[in-house]
DNA sequence: GCCAACGTTGGC
DNA sequence: GCCAACGTTGGC
């Protein structure tokens, strides 16, 4: 069992939406980038944890604790000419881009990007290295272990 | 809106 | 296969 963080734009899906879709679950379309991509396709698997990150907003940080739900499959929309994520390249005999499902496990207090980076015990952490722009990112269990169990156990949920 | 960092593209 | 130009990410 492997863990993840996995960045959303809440303005595109955030916690709160994820909590509203059906089964609580989201198929997570749109990645292009072939480093996140490959982390989907090929080391996700059903039941992974996921860390539900809010990204590009006003207080960016851990939203949620969510899992894989689904294997990696083709993502629709790469096939769609009106989608903005359509690769015309891509071709469903042979598509370029995968995506798993993500559902909700729960929603958490947000932990601040700022709370991250101020735990010493947290400075491996894939986010918070320098230039890191994956928006899919490992995580050893430790570190999911810590905020599971230090950071998301405080205030209120 | 700025800008550092990094990925992708395409000419050669 | 190199690398300059360009595009994107994402915190600030």
């Amino acid at each position: 069992m492997r863990y993840w963080l996995m960045k959303s734009e809440p303005s595109d899906v955030s916690i709160d939406d994820l909590a509203s879709f059906p089964n609580q679950t989201v198929a997570w379309y749109g990645i292009r980038n072939y480093q996140a991509r490959n982390f989907m396709r090929d080391q996700m698997r059903v039941d992974d944890g996921v860390l539900f990150y809010h990204s590009s907003c006003k207080e960016p940080g851990i939203a949620g604790f969510a899992r894989v739900s689904c294997l990696a499959y083709p993502d629709a929309t790469q096939f769609d000419p009106a989608h903005r994520y359509f690769d015309p390249k891509a071709t469903s005999e042979t598509p370029r881009w995968f995506n798993v499902d993500v559902q909700l496990v729960r929603k958490t207090r947000l932990i601040s990007l700022a709370e991250l980076r101020s735990r010493p015990e947290l400075s491996d952490l894939r986010i918070l290295q320098r230039g890191n722009r994956l928006s899919i990112t490992p995580l050893d269990a430790r570190d999911y272990q810590f905020i599971v169990n230090e950071l998301a156990q405080q205030g209120t949920t």
